[in-house]
DNA sequence: CGGTTGACCAAGT
DNA sequence: GACTTGGCCAACC
């Protein structure tokens, strides 16, 4: 059983580029409403950007579709979704299109 | 074990 | 439409 943050690694690792899931999909995958934990874990994750097997967590967005905070640059988020197929309108994703759903 | 923190959420003002 | 308040859960000190 690995920690809360690893696990929430592996799902978002499961996300496919062109697609993006939400703070709270993740916590309820886990089996848990700790949206704040998730995002918590992000802020300790190992990579802030898909290097070499890290966590792509720039595929994770807020509830309502807006970015977030992740490396404290969302515009730079914003062109790598953009790069990856998510259409971005105002700085939000449409989740109706985008969210990803965890098997 | 108690208190603080956080890449959050929802509702109220 | 933006700001404030309360609440949620796990990790850290």
């Amino acid at each position: 059983m690995q920690s809360f943050n690893e696990q929430c690694y592996e799902l978002v690792r499961q996300v496919p580029a062109g697609k993006v899931t939400t703070y709270k999909a993740i916590a309820h995958a886990l089996g848990t409403g700790a949206y704040r934990a998730v995002g918590n874990a992000m802020a300790s994750n190992p990579d802030t950007f898909p290097n070499k097997g890290a966590t792509p967590c720039h595929r994770v967005v807020k509830t309502d579709g807006s970015i977030g905070g992740f490396a404290h640059l969302p515009e730079a988020k914003i062109a790598l979704l953009q790069s990856e197929g998510v259409k971005i309108k105002n700085n939000t994703v449409d989740l109706t299109t985008f969210a990803h759903v965890f098997a």
